[in-house]
RNA sequence: GCAGGGUUAGUGAAGCGGUCAAACACGGCAGACUGUAAAUCUGCUGGCUUAUGCCUUCGUAGGUUCGAAUCCUACACCCUGCA
């Protein structure tokens, strides 16, 4: 691959060769540890990756894990954490790690939460039991909580015409609020000798108009990365990968570009072509969890489909995860996910885990 | 042997004269899932066929009734008491 480029930066938290592809190769330095972009950080809200231990996650090539604000906090509570000597300690993962701030669940929480100027009051759903998190508790927990990278607390809108009218109004917010992140993360930074990095995200739905507008605001703030929030929340493909397309020439070369939520094969492949370094995605986890895998070309497939019950040929003969090298049998995972029994999520996740991971080092 | 109770779709189990092809659960067959309230959710699940249609089903065989899974009789099998 051909390297055209200028903004190789060696000491600094991110270095990237920017492709005339529109593919870029870079490398996230996080404490000690060197990660090759693009990347697939798997997701683990509540401090693990559903299903799987911590060695099984790094078996899959992953070199970044991600905690949620939101779930932490409410257990086991960012104090334990910290006293864990942070996430990264407590979840026996020693790696790099990075938080969402909750802002997420600001849309999957719709129903339950309120939404004002100052920030978020959710009622758990467990209790009713009232979680408030505003832009300087969203910072001040993921201190506690002792990620890498945190996330800006955001505003995060459905897609859903009922709420279009929220568009404008959630980006200026998610504006406003960053202000108050990078404020509060300033203050909370200080004497650290090794502060987490902090991304802003960007908002703006399906408006182009509204998405240029909230990059170039994002990035004017002193942020580490710039994210893409407020996609893959249920919008048709196409839309998706027109805003990707759009925003491609708008980012800042320096920083990394982080699309949220996103790991789809079709849509990774995509998004890298268009300037995106970093993804996150609950998919593999829970497609495997829920019998559906990746096979080579992007085929996904039900292994929980009937014809599978005898097939005793491994899942993928071209995959290199602990489950297809070891020979599972697609019968015996078959089996496994029809009876319910957990192993079989396990093995299931490791695979689609490291078919994004493919994805992610076939470009780097 | 006597007296009760029971036998319902793949399984368990409701229904006890019409609105019953028959609740519900499980199982089965499909589908969905994109910063995880998700090991979850949705649809279908007698046959024909896709319809406010027909056919065959509620242990077996008869009967009563305009009409029976539902009532009566006989038989078969199962369970519980008493012998």
């Amino acid at each position: 691959m051909p390297k055209s480029s200028d903004s190789k930066q060696t000491k600094s938290f991110f270095a990237c060769d920017n492709l005339p592809s529109g593919v870029r190769t870079g490398t996230l330095a996080l404490s000690d540890v060197k990660v090759s972009t693009p990347t697939f950080m798997p997701v683990a809200t509540r401090g693990t990756a559903k299903g799987l231990t911590v060695e099984q996650v790094r078996s899959t090539g992953a070199k970044i894990l991600l905690g949620n604000t939101y779930h932490l906090y409410l257990s086991p509570g960012p104090e334990l954490v910290a006293k864990a000597g942070g996430l990264a300690n407590f979840s026996h993962w020693q790696g790099p790690t990075l938080t969402d701030s909750g802002g997420f669940q600001v849309f999957s929480l719709a129903n339950m939460r309120k939404i004002t100027e100052e920030g978020v009051e959710f009622a758990n759903p467990d209790n009713g039991d009232k979680i408030k998190l505003t832009p300087e508790t969203a910072m001040q927990i993921q201190h506690d909580l002792g990620a890498n990278i945190i996330m800006a607390f955001d505003d995060v809108v459905s897609l859903d015409p009922k709420h279009r009218h929220r568009t404008e109004e959630a980006v200026e917010r998610t504006h406003r609020w960053l202000e108050r992140c990078v404020a509060e993360h300033k203050k909370l930074s200080k004497g650290k000798a090794n502060p987490p990095k902090l991304f802003g995200i960007a908002q703006g739905g399906l408006d182009k108009r509204l998405r240029q507008k909230s990059l170039e605001f994002i990035q004017s703030q002193p942020v580490d990365g710039v994210a893409i929030g407020g996609l893959s929340v249920g919008e048709a493909r196409a839309d998706m990968h027109e805003m990707l397309e759009f925003m491609a020439p708008l980012y800042d070369s320096q920083r990394p570009h982080y699309l949220m939520g996103v790991g789809h094969p079709t849509d990774m492949r995509f998004a890298i072509e268009h300037g995106i370094d970093m993804f996150d995605c609950v998919l593999p986890t829970r497609n495997g969890r829920h019998g559906t895998i990746w096979l080579e070309g992007d085929v996904q497939v039900n292994l929980k489909k009937a014809t599978f019950a005898s097939d005793l040929n491994r899942l993928d003969d071209s995959c290199d995860c602990y489950t297809c090298e070891s020979g599972y049998s697609r019968a015996y995972l078959h089996h496994l996910i029809k009876v319910g029994e957990s192993t079989g999520g396990t093995l299931l996740s490791i695979h689609n885990l490291r078919y994004l991971q493919r994805i992610c080092e076939s470009y780097q």
